[in-house]
RNA sequence: GCGCCUGUAGCUCAACCGGAUAGAGCAACGGCCUUCUAAGCCGUAGGUUGCAGGUUCGAUUCCUGCCAGGCGUGCCA
């Protein structure tokens, strides 16, 4: 409807630039409003002030040319000069209802744009599979998913992935406590390293690894402490580097049984508590796939030939200062590994030559510092950097009875991710992690979460959605005749009628806007006002009345309403109950 | 120190690429159930949008400075 409104705007407008009234060059697209008070009629346009300058002229004298000059159209009932010159517009009657028409006959589609042929990937979670993932990764995982939901509604073609950080040190790490927590069931005696994985999954690990090899891998621990410096606070770090070093020199390819058993137990189990949660991915991509494929050698000689690169102190440098960081980053270390920050370009090189049209990702809020760097390399590999999103997603604090939750990774007395789905359900995570815009802090209430109570806006949305079915439920021997209802939209006279319309209406530019912004809480907000204008109407109407036109009518603007809250729940991932 | 983010009602947050009188929920106060779910609805009260300038017909929104808070700033991952 908007877009329809614009088009006989943009019609005066080429009337006014060929009566040389203004200057083509200074022409600025049609922007239509939803007017937020209902005396300035149901849509506005600024079009007169936003030309007025280049006209020479008052905004509403502008405005009263423009009006001579636009088009007549079934779809509008009035037009009028407000304020300092703004255009209000006033729509048929018979168009205030056309949104609960096509809601009814799009059903599921409702909401969701035409395919189009971009391709989008998002990448997130990506959390380290050296643990279970936590409420910190939740978020993620929520806004994650739902920003998948929504670009699919826009007509993308989205791609969903994780990057499993399956090399590097602290998966070493990972492997390394795991095999000193088998070493204790062989009969060694062991001082569990103060860097190492404290959670109680390690030493399950290990008891598995037992069962699966007994003692075969057992070696003397004092033989892995050789030349290992001690465990204090300075040099912790090194004490574990040391112990892993001896392990892998001792264990030769058996090295790769502890490794392999930690990754695969705890990639499943993210997996599982992922899909159990409704973040599902097309695609894992693991880490090391870039190093046995050559990819990071390939992303650092591309560098080099592109003379990005340069040799100091031993170490093979990326001047990304070149592209607005603020100092240079070491890709290979002077012991000649290279570090996470290849990996990276590596990937980013990946992702490009998959020919994704757009590149998303989706990061804690304490990667902000990665973000000029990875920017960097791929303009610096000469890849467009527009392409590339990303957006960061603050921490969730929780809250429960009022006290904040402590967490501390460092202990494993973490909360999981797996214990906060227990605690508070499924729908409760998604909506709460999504309410808010994700790159700002998020109180999570749990209390708030667990309550069955209109304070709660997931139940209060769901509440309406189960009242609309009950009614269905409730209509006895006389079935509900979609056609008699459209056809007597007319019936539907309040304002509470006409509100519910117009929200209805509204629902496939917020999906659309929400999904071009990435922000996913407009949908909550929506859903939000959009329940809240149903409960108004239902409270105060009577739906099943006997006059079967006007029952019917009714029946429809509720189907309608009942539509778009499942498609809205949908999007974020949020059942859709018919009875509570 | 430098960089990024955030300051809106007592609390948690909105405000549609700059629009008309800044909106919700909670908390406070007062009402509504013999009728489709009261897990609901209606009403009242609550504001110098951190402060000071600037740009604009118009600023919560854009720019500058200051104040306050958060995060980041490794040849770590």
């Amino acid at each position: 409807m908007k877009d329809a409104v614009a088009g006989l705007f943009e019609q005066a407008l080429d009337q006014l630039i060929s009566q040389g009234i203004i200057d083509a060059a200074d022409r600025k697209p049609v922007q239509i409003e939803n007017t937020r008070d209902p005396a300035h009629g149901d849509l506005a346009t600024n079009v007169a002030m936003m030309h007025a300058k280049a006209a020479k002229m008052a905004p509403r004298t502008l405005a009263e040319l423009v009006l001579e000059q636009l088009p007549q159209s079934d779809s509008v009932q009035s037009t009028e000069i407000a304020g300092p010159g703004f255009i209000n517009i006033r729509l048929a009657k018979g168009a205030a209802f056309e949104p609960v028409i096509r809601c009814l006959t799009e059903h599921h589609q409702f909401g969701f744009h035409q395919a189009t042929n971009e391709r989008v990937q998002v990448e997130f979670v990506s959390a380290n599979p050296t643990g279970p993932l936590h409420v910190g990764h939740g978020r993620g995982a929520a806004y994650g998913a739902t920003l998948v939901n929504l670009l699919k509604a826009r007509g993308h073609q989205v791609e969903a992935e994780y990057y499993v950080n399956d090399a590097g040190r602290q998966m070493n790490i990972l492997a390394v406590s795991v095999f000193i927590r088998y070493l204790e069931h062989t009969g060694e005696s062991v001082v569990f390293p103060s860097a190492g994985y404290q959670g109680d999954y390690i030493s399950e690990l290990g008891a598995t690894l037992f069962q699966h090899a007994g003692n075969s891998l057992q070696v003397s621990y004092d033989a892995l402490l050789a030349g290992v410096p001690n465990d204090s606070e300075e040099t912790k770090d090194t004490h574990i580097d040391g112990l892993i070093q001896n392990t892998k020199e001792s264990l030769g390819d058996d090295w790769l049984k502890p490794f392999d058993l930690a990754l695969t137990a705890i990639l499943d189990d993210i997996k599982d508590d992922l899909s159990e949660f409704g973040a599902d991915f097309d695609e894992w991509f693991s880490e090391k796939s870039l190093v046995t494929s050559g990819e990071i050698d390939q992303a650092i000689a591309t560098l080099e030939e592109r003379g990005h690169l340069y040799e100091q102190g031993g170490a093979i440098w990326f001047r990304s200062t070149d592209f607005g960081d603020d100092k240079d980053r070491v890709v290979r270390r002077d012991n000649g590994e290279t570090t996470y920050f290849a990996s990276d370009i590596a990937y980013i090189a990946n992702k490009f030559s998959r020919g994704f049209d757009r590149i998303i990702y989706v990061w804690g809020a304490d990667h902000h510092g990665y973000i000029v760097r990875i920017k960097a390399a791929a303009q610096a590999l000469g890849f467009d950097p527009e392409r590339l999103t990303i957006r960061l997603v603050q921490f969730a604090i929780l809250y429960k009875d009022g006290e904040r939750l402590q967490m501390s990774t460092r202990s494993g007395s973490f909360v999981t991710l797996r214990e906060l789905r227990d605690d508070v359900g499924r729908d409760a995570c998604r909506y709460f992690y999504v309410m808010r815009k994700a790159d700002q802090h998020l109180d999570f209430d749990l209390s708030l979460a667990t309550s069955q109570s209109k304070d709660n806006p997931v139940y209060y949305i769901q509440y309406a959605h189960a009242r609309i079915c009950r009614v269905f439920e409730g209509l006895e021997g006389q079935p509900f005749d979609e056609q008699r209802g459209l056809d007597h939209l007319t019936s539907l006279v309040t304002q509470e009628e006409l509100d519910l319309a117009t929200a209805i209406g509204r629902f496939p530019e917020v999906v659309s806007k929400a999904a071009a912004s990435l922000e996913a809480h407009v949908i909550c907000y929506y859903l939000q006002d959009l329940a809240a204008d149903f409960h108004r109407w239902y409270n105060g109407t009577r739906l099943l009345v006997d006059d079967m036109d006007v029952r019917d009518a009714r029946l429809a603007l509720a189907k309608a309403v009942q539509t778009v809250i499942r498609n809205g729940l949908d999007l974020l991932g949020v059942s859709s109950p018919r009875s509570m």
